[in-house]
DNA sequence: TTTTTTACATTCAAAAGTGTATGGATAACG
DNA sequence: CGTTATCCATACACTTTTGAATGTAAAAAA
């Protein structure tokens, strides 16, 4: 335990190497998760993220230069949930079950958010932070909402191509319908993820959804 | 103009009304929406909603004991929109055609919360604010999301019985689809009303997929 | 090895916010 | 018409939080 010794009764903690300094800022960030979960982002003052993580603001204050910085850092710790839902449309054997690449992409979605870290920053972001400092909550779920939307499209747009989607249903519809139920799901599952697995129970609405949705051969 | 004149260089503000009080708290309500929506619950002060009201913390806790209290009677202002929505369902002429009713509801509380005042406080409500004193509003939210949730079942399972719901679609499903999309459609609407009516896109998208649940004759 | 930089803890000053106490003219009431 | 309670402004004491300054022992660099 390197650096950790008493002086003239008072505890000094000396410097760490640079692997235990990287370690005690992922602690911090872990704290201010807590704490922002718990409390709320604008309700928790530095003072408590630093006591709630061992240490005082001095560390804070070293690894970030404020509170704002703080919580860039902690949302950069997780990439949007919605990017690797993209991500997992780029599959070239999908070519011409549109309908099902949207089913595997929400899939991967979901499984993405059940991963503790992701649920966490995500929950802060949609429901313990307000509009704060240069960070905008809002324009960040306007983005994402946007971006799904689009990829959503593009997929429904092939979908009715290839005439798999029913024809009182037009692609755009089709794409905001989808959007809105991803985005209720979403909302609804974190504001109470310890009662259901929302890749359990999203698999099975989206699937119901996509089978209602779909042109019947 | 009762009771404002100058007295040692000092602006004195005599007392009002009972109706001029009154106005002063409605003011001061309506102050206090401006300013939570603009930079959120947690970061307005009394004295910065005190000021855009063109007046002083005196006044603020003349009315309210404190912010909590002034934060719980800017809700009490509107009534919560699923209410009316669960009202509009009491239509006895709609017995035999419970989706059609599902539809009316939902306009009918879409309409509401077009209405600016609705608008605004339910945007704070799940926009820009914490969990805050007593108020907590995912507990909130999530009352209303179950509120929405059993009457929907409650009408599909009388679609259902009435042959009414396409038969891969259990009542249970339909409900929780057609609440997830509600809530998007609602955070989504929320979050940029002034890119489109609810009202409109929300009947269009409500229509087409009630239209996608019903058993074609 | 010597010097410099790092990684914090501690301390201090300043600002902001809250709650309360006080004052004062007048509307409301008897 | 006199009295009282009201409606709000002002002033004060207190707490909380922030940001910066300072100290310091060891890691890292020279």
């Amino acid at each position: 335990m390197p650096g950790l010794f008493y002086c003239l009764g008072c505890l000094i903690m000396a410097r760490k190497t640079k692997a235990e300094a990287a370690a005690t800022r992922e602690t911090l960030l872990d704290a201010a998760e807590d704490m922002f979960i718990e409390h709320g982002v604008a309700r928790t003052s530095l003072n408590q993220i630093a006591c709630h993580a061992g240490m005082t603001r001095g560390a804070v204050y070293w690894h970030f230069k404020n509170k704002a910085d703080l919580f860039h850092a902690m949302l950069q710790r997780v990439r949007l949930p919605f990017e690797d839902l993209l991500e997992a449309l780029d599959d070239p054997t999908l070519d011409q079950k549109p309908l099902e690449a949207v089913r595997l992409a929400c899939l991967s979605g979901f499984s993405h958010l059940e991963q503790p870290r992701y649920r966490r920053v995500h929950s802060i972001l949609l429901h313990h932070c307000e509009t704060f400092g240069d960070i905008d909550p809002l324009s960040m779920q306007n983005e994402m909402s946007e971006d799904t939307c689009s990829a959503l499209l593009k997929y429904f747009s092939m979908a009715a191509k290839l005439n798999q989607l029913r024809s009182c249903l037009d692609p755009d519809t089709a794409a905001q319908i989808m959007q809105a139920m991803l985005g209720g799901l979403f909302h609804d599952w974190l504001r109470n993820h310890e009662h259901y697995s929302i890749y359990r129970e999203g698999a099975r609405l989206i699937g119901t959804q996509l089978a209602l949705m779909q042109q019947s051969p």
